[in-house]
DNA sequence: GTTTAGGCTTAG
């Protein structure tokens, strides 16, 4: 169904069919069921029609819906974000503008991939168009028609203010405090305004109810008041509200949509009023006064500065009954070290700083007094504006006096200079710098549960780096895959869902085996089977049974020729396949009989193949397979107990020109292990650690081959010689070099339980 | 039927 229009906001109330049920946006929860429900709420931003490559292309648009909320302090989350799919996103956009009111139902309830940093929702409506349901009512005031009440209120310059009369008037505010209790029975708030005729004019307003004062967030802002008295105090014009008196506030953004502030539910507001506010704003973006007022963050703070800080709170903690502290970051990192005001983790309200006060990210604002009011009602989560904030140096309780001063912040007692701090909505234009900056912090999030990539790339490009601290200094290690994924924290690759590819750059904290020989296993292809190698005395025991009280065996195919031992009846034998007799290939493969393993070994050294054997009724036999089946050199190899055929009573030895452990396992049905090296690692970054498998892209990480390994010392010092670089004995995790790794996210099964593992894969040693 | 404040730094 495509988008309707209707002309009046209260005919869309007649388009809701009987079987659906007016929901609120606030009360949306991911368990609501959505079939009979539908929400009205005003259009506060539309995004373009995007092709979204990661859903074959498919056309969606977001939009930003926000339900009427009166006091605008107080309720959370009256806005929500939509997304519309295919034809029915190019109709929206066709269809809807900023200020409509619509009508949504048959929606599908998600959970937002945004929340936590735009902190509109937790879950957001997704509409297809099958069978949703769009009525578009466009905007002409949210409760009057647009021309009809035109000229009704007339406003006065500011420059032709006459004393003692009652007078409408516009002015972009110069100054202003939030309401603060005055010393009779009312709220009152302070501000001065101006106009294109540059007079400046004070303003005082006085009611009972805090949400009749206006809605005012910084300097420059758009104020409409309606009869309010004039009157002269100290050689200069005044306002004081009198009897009927309201305001609307706006934005004062050059191009940001003319939105009207107000808790009146019923109030004029007209295409006039939109050309004045555009006019004002136009006016003061060219205003010294206001297009100097350059914006001071933590990153430009200086010590002893009074500024206003735009952030979002983190946490919070109550110091005592004059005192609140709030921990707060605006995602840009100060030059000065900050204070950190320790608290105990029961008496904080909020996340954990611990990996942002690593970085420097996060501010300690001490609120005092008469702000305790305002912090008191503050969540965890919510942007904040600051006025007249005061940052000074100071040492922390349990710092040496040589050390550094850290920078802590204050909001003093009092409304000097327009001190204090309110709350920003989520939607707000100001806020729009400070969103996008925290979105570059995004895997800083511990609690982020992000997991949705399809929808991501609506709401951001991802940045390119984590964390320049992490990223200065050389890696130890190289990449060499060709995929350009993003870094991750570990944290955040702890949270994704496998599949995935991944880089992280990190520490090993721990790896296991710390005895390093243990790290070569045994592993068959086939059956998956892995095991350690034999230690010596354990394949010495075989080869001593097999050699006790034996007698040659004696094989139709086999040449042999005997030897005494130096011990009494103990015989040494060595077969040759007849077949090999007169090839080349015949000294090439020799089964021997009756030998220790020292001797063996001894004897390797002289001949390319020796498989050790015993006699079993006089008929050849492998011995077991805890030895080796075979002796090439300084290697050794092992057969498969599981896997191995025994074929080993007619062996064919034909047509093999080159004898290897390959061939001679083939030619004695064997199924041979692999060498492999498997090492744990404990790894760590700022946010997490996180223990990950080097198994399969151990050997190219090493630059060592795993069965090479196995018959030379020099090699598996060389292993050592590495994992000593990479974590040093003793050493504190700063000594230890980063790391750049490629990380494998996947899951095996587990006893029936799905279990994620992490494995490193394309990273290899920087070798000199 | 109309007091309050009328900007202009805490001092932790």
């Amino acid at each position: 169904m495509p988008v309707q229009k209707v002309n009046d906001s209260s005919d869309l109330d007649a388009k809701v069919p009987s079987h659906l049920q007016r929901t609120s946006i606030t009360s949306l929860t991911m368990t609501s069921e959505p079939s009979h429900r539908c929400v009205k709420a005003t259009v506060v931003h539309k995004g373009p029609v995007i092709s979204c490559a990661q859903k074959d292309g498919i056309e969606m648009l977001r939009a930003e819906i926000k339900e009427e909320d009166p006091l605008q302090r107080t309720a959370e989350h009256t806005s929500i974000n939509v997304i519309f799919f295919g034809t029915l996103a190019k109709d929206f956009s066709q269809s809807a503008r900023q200020g409509d009111v619509v009508l949504l139902a048959d929606f599908t309830i998600k959970k937002s991939p945004s929340f936590l940093r735009d902190k509109l929702h937790p879950c957001q409506l997704e509409m297809d168009g099958k069978d949703d349901f769009v009525y578009v009512c466009p905007s002409a005031g949210p409760s009057h028609g647009p021309s009809s009440s035109e000229a009704k209120y007339t406003y006065v310059p500011l420059n032709d203010l006459k004393p003692r009369t009652v007078v409408n008037v516009y002015g972009v505010v110069t100054f202003f405090k939030q309401p603060f209790p005055s010393k009779g029975s009312d709220y009152c708030s302070t501000l001065k305004i101006t106009d294109q005729s540059d007079f400046k004019v004070g303003c005082n307003i006085f009611s009972k109810k805090l949400e009749d004062h206006p809605i005012l967030f910084r300097v420059g802002d758009i104020i409409r008041l309606h009869r309010f008295k004039t009157d002269v105090f100290r050689d200069s014009m005044s306002l004081l509200n009198t009897f009927g008196w309201s305001t609307v506030t706006f934005d004062g953004t050059t191009d940001s949509p003319v939105v009207p502030r107000t808790s009146s539910k019923s109030f004029h507001f007209g295409e006039s009023d939109i050309r004045t506010v555009q006019e004002l704003r136009q006016w003061a973006a060219n205003q010294s006064w206001i297009s100097n007022d350059l914006k001071v963050s933590l990153s430009t703070v200086k010590p002893g500065m009074y500024f206003d800080l735009t952030c979002q709170l983190l946490a919070k903690a109550v110091m005592d009954s004059r005192c609140i502290l709030l921990k707060v970051w605006d995602g840009t990192k100060c030059k000065h070290p900050l204070l950190n005001v320790a608290v105990a983790s029961d008496a904080l309200e909020g996340e954990s700083t611990i990996v942002k006060d690593r970085m420097n990210l996060t501010a300690n604002v001490l609120v005092y007094d008469n702000h305790l009011e305002m912090a008191r009602e503050l969540k965890p989560g919510t942007f904040l504006q600051f006025y007249n904030l005061h940052a000074l140096l100071q040492r922390a309780p349990d710092q040496q006096p040589d050390q550094s001063e850290h920078l802590s912040f204050h909001l003093h007692g009092g409304t000097s200079y327009g001190r204090g701090l309110r709350s920003l909505p989520a939607e707000s234009p100001a806020l729009q710098s400070l969103k996008s900056v925290l979105e570059k912090h995004v895997d800083l999030d511990e609690y982020d549960e992000v997991n949705d990539g399809t929808l991501l790339e609506i709401w951001y490009t991802p940045p390119e780096a984590v964390d320049a601290e992490a990223d200065t200094g050389p890696s130890y290690t190289v990449r060499t895959c060709e995929h350009n994924t993003r870094r991750l924290t570990l944290a955040r690759v702890k949270r994704s869902t496998p599949p995935l590819s991944c880089h992280v750059r990190a520490r090993v904290k721990k790896y296991k085996p710390q005895q390093l020989y243990q790290c070569l296993k045994l592993f068959c292809s086939n059956c998956k089977t892995m095991e350690d190698v034999p230690d010596d005395s354990a394949v010495a025991k075989v080869f001593r049974e097999s050699a006790k009280d034996s007698q040659p065996c004696d094989e139709q195919w086999a040449a042999t020729s005997s030897a005494s031992s130096r011990e009494p009846g103990r015989t040494i034998s060595m077969h040759i396949s007849r077949d090999m007799v007169g090839e080349s290939t015949h000294m090439q493969l020799i089964f021997i009989e009756g030998t220790t393993l020292d001797e063996i070994c001894v004897l390797s050294r002289d001949y390319k193949n020796l498989v050790p054997v015993r006699s079993v009724n006089s008929r050849m036999t492998l011995m077991d397979l805890t030895a080796p089946f075979l002796f090439s050199g300084d290697k050794r190899y092992y057969g498969c107990k599981q896997c191995s055929l025994n074929t080993f009573q007619n062996p064919v030895f034909t047509g093999v020109e080159t004898w290897d452990e390959q061939a001679v396992a083939q030619a004695l049905g064997v199924q041979l292990m692999q060498y492999r090296l498997l090492i744990q690692f404990e790894l760590e970054d700022q946010t997490d650690t996180l223990e990950a498998l080097l198994w399969e892209n151990t050997e190219r990480f090493f630059h060592v081959s795993a069965v090479d390994a196995s018959g030379s010392q020099d090699l598996q010092d060389k292993i050592q010689t590495i994992m000593d670089t990479i974590q040093p004995p003793d050493s504190s995790l700063e000594e230890r070099p980063w790391l750049d790794l490629c990380l494998s996210v996947y899951t095996v099964k587990d006893d029936d339980r799905n279990k994620v593992c992490y494995q490193i894969t394309n990273t290899e040693i920087k070798e000199e």
